[in-house]
DNA sequence: CTTATTTTTGAACCATCATTCATTTATGGT
DNA sequence: ACCATAAATGAATGATGGTTCAAAAATAAG
């Protein structure tokens, strides 16, 4: 008998996130993976069905961690949803900060993988979003926030914001500080939800 | 001799819009878009040097157009830095209607592009870029916008939103109205930068 | 130490297109 | 009509890189 020795598929994953980021999905070679992970190309598909599956893993964890965090937040009752939906975007902030490559192959290839359905990742995503919605829908009801804001257009206009600030910053943080960036962002969003 | 007949280049571009919008670039075949062109394979190397210039050319086309016709409106006297604003805006928006398969294929692939500097594209996008940063720093001068406004997070905030959002648009048109959308942008935006 | 079993390897395989080019077709001038 | 030239064709080519798999290496058990 043998033992699996290490924790080859979190290698795979991470090697994967550096070099997705780097070189695009499309671009992006699995022999290329492999040598950043220090395995054989073809151990790649020992923890992998395919090149598609190692993206979805990636997101499926992300957006999991997301989810859960921000249920753990939704909850709390000590705070206001505009409190709530501070700690929200701070959290985002924070894991994307932990890790800039993570943030740039979420910004980038979410497009690719949402057209393809092949989201089962779409679940925690999904959630995720749902929660975000709930935290708005509180605001509203407790008249903290406007109450002629749509919360489809809201919460994806955000998203779509955030990402892509994110996505300026993983490139090149130099021409951002992330800190101002926070500031900005939660400004922008608080002067335009806030009813007065 | 033998002349052109027809326009076979705009013919190719189109289908090619058409294509990339539904297929994404990567999973795009030349043959389907000559397919859809109604030329042969071949002929779209006879308008393009290779896949890539394609896609290149649908960019430098829009941004082109986008940066125009801000300077318009830059110059315009007649009217205040938000109402500037509003119409660049307005003019985003409207482009994108007439063709949503346009809006997919911008919002899905300009990190693939801006990633590779693959960009001569990039001229008329800085360009226009730099014309909002304009507008927003006359409204600041003015005092009608917030003194402390980032300008560079600004626009790439507001610009990965509005992307974001017409992604979802073009995608699922009946789940989003488009007039609402637009409300809400404006006024979430606005204010998120008037002064007062 | 030997054997059985599982893990790992990486070179070879092969499917997929982007791209090319020899051939055909159309046009305009004479 | 005929020729010269340019435009258009689409089957053949070739490169790329995801995926496979026979062989090798590592480990545990006896």
């Amino acid at each position: 008998m043998r033992t699996k020795e290490g924790n080859k598929e979190k290698d795979i994953l991470d090697a994967a996130i550096k070099i997705f980021a780097k070189e695009g999905f499309h671009q992006a070679k699995i022999s290329q993976i492999a040598k950043e992970a220090n395995v054989a190309t073809g151990s790649v598909y020992l923890y992998f069905k395919n090149k598609d599956s190692v993206l979805i893993k990636i997101f499926e964890e992300l957006w999991q961690k997301i989810y859960q965090e921000t249920k753990v937040i939704t909850k709390r009752t000590d705070i206001d949803p505009l409190e709530k939906f501070e700690n929200m975007l701070d959290m985002v902030f924070d894991l994307f900060i932990a890790n800039p490559s993570l943030a740039v192959v979420i910004a980038s290839e979410e497009h690719y993988l949402l057209r393809g359905k092949k989201g089962r990742f779409a679940n925690f995503y999904e959630s995720f979003l749902d929660l975000g919605e709930e935290i708005l829908k509180e605001g509203i009801k407790k008249k903290i926030f406007n109450q002629n804001l749509d919360l489809q257009i809201f919460r994806n206009f955000t998203f779509g914001g955030l990402r892509h600030l994110l996505h300026m910053w993983a490139n090149s943080p130099t021409d951002f500080s992330l800190t101002l960036m926070r500031q900005n962002v939660k400004y922008i969003l608080k002067k335009g939800i806030l009813s007065n």
